[in-house]
RNA sequence: UCCCCGAUAGCUCAGCUGGUAGAGCACUCGACUGUUAAUCGAGUUGUCACAGGUUCGAGUCCUGUUCGGGGAGCCA
């Protein structure tokens, strides 16, 4: 028995003989010669049978084989210029698993629809399994950045039993007999963290019940959200800006081939180094105002307005100091001026909006009770968040990054949907 | 919730001012020893989303419904 490896690891075997369990992506024959287009989840690779060179059963196996059929196939890696990999197999045998047939996505085109009721399958492609090869790497790199600089990893509820934030709708579920909701943001929890462990971040799923129908929306996402304690506003920018350089040139280091494959044009990802460029609210509502909007100062921003400010520059920019009326009741007021909160939006470049919202958390216990007034939320249910301001409150900031639209900008998709395994998007719960 | 667009073969689509349905691909068989979405020859494929209406006649026009796509709002 020929030693057992893989696509990916048959490089380290040339002019051996070697047996790799894979599926038949596609096959090319011309009478005597069978071109068998192989993947086993580590590559692509090509295998050649040669009908003179086998027996009459190992062909009549290669002949057999449909798209998708799964196979045990050995034979001995040979370099080959004309090969995309610079590699590819001679075969001696050919052991079939099975036979698959009527395999629903061929190599030509599909539509979304098709696509997504198939996106069991359709993550076989080699499109899409570049794509999740990138969102593991982007995740390696999230985790590397933070243990790197003594951040602990911190898992908040998923059910929750009430909002965080109060402006989205939430999916509500029982609990026994009480109303759970299931968790839109971890951040409040984060913040007792930080006040814990002092530096902390979470990575978890986040569920948002709007109708959103948007390419830059899902209903189920995934989020990281740091939060630091000691650290303000300033220094908050400068570790976001740091983190995303540090992600997007990991991506660059160790996902060339899957950048290849998507076609993305790496040299808008080589220039993404901090620091990055910043505009004020103030002067992004000046700019809008010259460049033609009708947009007068205390209006939040819409998605052709961030648009049009990112199209400035060539790296993602930080909006910051947005208005107090119409941000987070948690965000801490400018103490020069407390019409504008410190806060920082962070819009990618290519028109794929906002991947980072963070800012400087209240850390005054009045000025907390009194937002809490304000925006009429219910202090007791949010007794223990409080608390937080009243047993050592420091100066703290943090941030939420959202990973599948980070995804869908490093790797220059139209669409999240791509982006993540199964996603759930409005109306589609399958598969 | 609102605005715009769409639904025809397994898939991607064409079907003009209304006259009873078409291509490519997939699939099956045959040819081919270096193919890269291989090529060439032959063959199989339909509740035109659903329900009404107008008409001598509807895939085509009108109304409603369902499903899908893009966007607004919301946000990551």
């Amino acid at each position: 028995m020929a030693t057992k490896t893989t696509i990916g690891e048959a490089r380290n075997y040339i002019g051996e003989s070697v047996t790799i369990g894979c599926w038949l992506h596609g096959k090319r024959s011309s009478g005597k010669i069978q071109f068998l287009q192989l993947r086993d989840g580590s590559g692509f690779m090509q295998a050649v049978v040669v009908k003179n060179e086998v027996s009459e059963a190992v062909w009549e196996a290669a002949s057999s084989l449909t798209q998708e059929s799964s196979l045990y196939v050995s034979g001995v890696i040979r370099e080959d210029s004309r090969s995309k990999i610079g590699y590819e197999m001679t075969v001696e045998n050919v052991e079939v698993i099975q036979i698959s047939t009527d395999y629903p996505i061929t190599p030509k085109e599909h539509g979304v629809d098709f696509l997504m009721d198939h996106r069991h399958l359709w993550i076989r492609s080699p499109r899409q399994r570049a794509i999740l090869v990138i969102r593991a790497q982007i995740i390696q790199a999230v985790q590397q950045f933070f243990n790197e600089r003594g951040f602990h990893l911190v898992d908040p509820p998923i059910l929750t039993p009430s909002s965080c934030e109060g402006t989205t709708n939430l999916f509500q579920t029982k609990y026994f007999d009480e109303d759970a909701y299931l968790t839109q943001s971890g951040q409040l929890y984060m913040e007792a963290a930080a006040m814990a462990l002092g530096r902390v971040y979470s990575f978890g799923p986040t569920f948002r019940a709007e109708k959103s129908k948007t390419r830059r929306h899902l209903i189920e996402f995934w989020m990281i959200e740091p939060e630091m304690a000691f650290v303000d506003h300033e220094e908050n920018l400068r570790i976001q800006e740091q983190f995303v350089s540090h992600i997007v040139q990991s991506v660059l280091q160790n996902c060339r081939k899957e950048l290849e494959t998507l076609e993305r044009d790496t040299s808008k990802l080589e220039n993404v180094l901090a620091p990055f460029p910043r505009i004020s609210y103030d002067d992004a509502v000046k700019f809008l105002n010259e460049k033609g909007f009708e947009f007068t100062w205390g209006e939040d921003f819409g998605a052709p307005h961030e648009t049009a400010i990112a199209e400035n520059y060539d790296k993602p920019v930080f909006i910051e100091r947005y208005p107090t009326s119409f941000k987070a009741f948690y965000m801490k007021p400018d103490p020069q001026r407390p019409e504008v909160v410190l806060c920082a939006d962070l819009i990618a470049p290519e028109g794929y909006g906002e991947i980072i919202g963070g800012s400087q958390r209240i850390d005054d216990p009045q000025l907390m009770e009194q937002r809490f007034e304000e925006h009429e939320l219910p202090k007791e249910a949010y007794a223990w968040y409080l608390d937080l301001r009243k047993y050592g409150s420091v100066p703290h900031s943090g941030f939420g990054l959202g990973l599948e639209r980070t995804v869908a900008w490093i790797c220059g998709l139209d669409h999240v949907r791509e982006t993540i395994p199964f996603p759930r998007l409005l109306y589609r719960l399958y598969p």
